[in-house]
DNA sequence: TAGAATCAGCACTAATCTGGTGCACTTTCC
DNA sequence: GGAAAGTGCACCAGATTAGTGCTGATTCTA
């Protein structure tokens, strides 16, 4: 299916959240209530955004979440490997262009006639989700702007 | 996830064969012993494409398929909107932009922050697969052309 | 120093989706 | 009339996803 799943949406309404609170530190109690997010799951979301780096947390009683990178910076497709891993459209594909990795995980393998039209198309939306910055996410109205045109060449 | 399924893998691969093969019919069975597909499985994809009239079917014994339209019309977003139906990256999207469906869809409905800017991306996302023809996926090396540049704004 | 608030780790359950199959039926060609 | 093809409906099993429980570690504050 096309279509993020729970977490990832959990994981990008945190995202904005502490971007619009830039420089301070937002718990996951405040984000779970404030959007009515259930709060354990949220923590193992925001757990998997820390170890990828994205985000920096802060124990103790006064804790909680900011961000490690700039909106600018932090991508969709940071968050979504980071909560889903690197999307391969087929089940066929590997994981480089190159697909050194299993060459006999594809059991048409020698017949497959879609492979690597797709694995092209697959690049295709890579790059929407690497062009797609937190920062295009913050402001409806302006965001616009930040996603720019695509190429699907070569 | 950001995945295709193995039916519309499946589909894909049924209607590239359909296509090389164009003018003939194509039997379920020609298709899934070729490309090992479990046939039962192929056949009900087939039925969904035969009933998004993508392709034509024949019944009797020299029956099959046949290709309702163009290699060059039949594109990526046709066949995903009749075997998964159109994408929604959130669970919360409702179908059409103006979104007058269902209202209370979304139990954030009123503050979540990432609903309208996911939107314009999975917008970009349907072009995408709209430009990616049935003949884009025909010959690799030639396909590529026809991947076209794609813009994502407004 | 005690307590409260926070993050962290592990395991677990329930619901949903996906891939795949069985079987009986209809249509059409030979 | 029989073989070969598509059609319709229900069903099963495994994988994935959403969500929860519980316990422990850390750190601020009173």
């Amino acid at each position: 299916m096309i279509q993020l799943t729970k977490r990832t949406e959990y994981g990008l309404i945190a995202l904005v959240h502490m971007a619009e609170r830039e420089g301070h530190c937002v718990s996951a109690r405040e984000i779970s209530e404030r959007f009515l997010i259930p709060k354990r799951l949220l923590a193992e979301v925001l757990k998997d955004l820390c170890r990828a780096e994205l985000i920096d947390s802060h124990r103790g009683a006064t804790g909680g979440y900011s961000l490690a990178l700039s909106p600018d910076d932090l991508t969709l497709s940071h968050v979504v490997a980071a909560l889903e891993g690197r999307p391969s459209l087929t089940s066929c594909e590997g994981l480089a262009p190159g697909h050194s990795g299993h060459p006999g995980e594809c059991g048409l393998e020698p017949r497959c006639p879609i492979r690597s039209p797709l694995q092209r198309l697959r690049e295709g939306l890579w790059q929407l989700m690497q062009r797609t910055t937190l920062r295009s996410l913050l402001k409806p109205a302006e965001g616009a702007v930040a996603l720019a045109p695509l190429t699907v060449l070569s």
